[in-house]
DNA sequence: AATATGGGCAACCGCTTCCTA
DNA sequence: CTAGGAAGCGGTTGCCCATAT
C-alpha cells in the first residue's frame, strides 16, 4: 500500500510511501543524538516531511538496531501459534514474547504462512489447528516445549495441541529474508533505497553518533 | 520470450487507549 | 471529570518479485 511516492495531493509537504535512504539516515541519526521523544515533534525537529507515525513505524518495525527481521525459527513459529492460540490477533502481545520481533512482521508471518498452511490442510471435519498439530507430530515427537503451558481455553475458538513440538513447517517456510530489500544491498533497482541494516548503522556509526 | 498469477511484506488508515493539563 | 493530543494497535492495501503457464 502507499508504496507509491505519492506526494499526496492535499499536502504536498507531507511525503507518503517507501521511505528512502536519505530518510532512514535522518531519522537514526537524529534519534541517536535526541532519543525518540514526541513523534510528531521528532518528525518535524529532524526535518523529515513525514507524520510522527509513519516515523514511529520506519522506526520500530525497520531501523531500530534490536530489531530482527526474518528467518524466524521453528521455536519462534511454534511460539506464534502458542500465543495466537491464547490471545489471537493481538500482534504486539504476542511480539513482546518474541524479542526483537516487530508486531507487524507477526502479522505478516502468521497471514502469509500460517494462515496459508490453514487453508491447505483445512478439512471440513477436523479443527484446523488440531490438523497442524497432528504434522507437527508427524515431524516432530521429541524436543520439549514449555510453551504448551501458556495456552489457555479462548472463547473465539478452541486452542490447538503443540505440545512437544518444534520446526512446524520446515519444508514450507523458506526463510524470509532471502530476498527481503533490507538484507540485500541491492541499489540496482530504481528505487535505489534498499540497503542493509547494517550498512546504515555502520554509515551512522561513521558520521561520529 | 512474454504474460499472468500469487506470495511476501512495507507502509498507510482508522479506531482505540492512554496520558496530561 | 473532561477534552485534546499522542501513541498503540489491528486491518488493509498495493507494489515488487518469483514462479507458472
Amino acid at each position: 500500500m502507499d508504496k507509491k511516492p505519492c506526494n499526496s495531493s492535499q499536502d504536498p509537504e507531507v511525503r507518503k510511501g517507501p521511505w528512502t535512504m536519505e530518510e532512514d539516515l535522518i531519522l537514526i541519526n537524529y534519534i541517536a543524538n535526541h532519543g525518540e521523544g514526541v513523534w510528531n515533534s521528532l518528525a518535524k525537529a529532524a526535518g523529515l516531511k513525514r507524520t510522527g507515525k509513519s516515523c514511529r513505524l520506519r522506526w520500530l518495525n525497520y531501523l531500530r538496531p534490536d530489531v530482527r527481521r526474518g528467518n524466524i525459527t521453528p521455536e519462534e513459529q511454534l511460539l506464534i501459534m502458542e500465543l495466537h492460540a491464547k490471545w489471537g490477533n493481538r500482534w504486539s502481545k504476542i511480539a513482546k514474547h518474541l524479542p526483537g520481533r516487530t508486531d507487524n512482521e507477526i502479522k505478516n508471518f502468521w497471514r502469509t504462512r500460517i494462515q496459508k498452511h490453514i487453508k491447505q490442510v483445512d478439512h471440513p471435519h477436523q479443527n484446523n489447528f488440531q490438523q497442524m498439530s497432528l504434522e507437527i507430530n508427524d515431524h516432530h515427537q521429541s524436543s520439549s516445549s514449555q510453551v504448551s503451558n501458556i495456552v489457555e481455553p479462548m472463547e473465539s475458538y478452541s486452542p490447538p495441541s503443540y505440545q512437544g513440538t518444534l520446526e512446524p513447517f520446515p519444508a514450507q517456510f523458506p526463510t524470509i529474508n532471502d530476498h527481503h530489500p533490507s538484507s540485500c544491498c541491492t541499489n540496482d533497482n530504481n528505487n535505489n533505497n534498499y540497503w542493509s541494516m547494517e550498512d546504515i548503522w555502520s554509515m551512522q556509526l561513521l558520521n561520529g553518533d
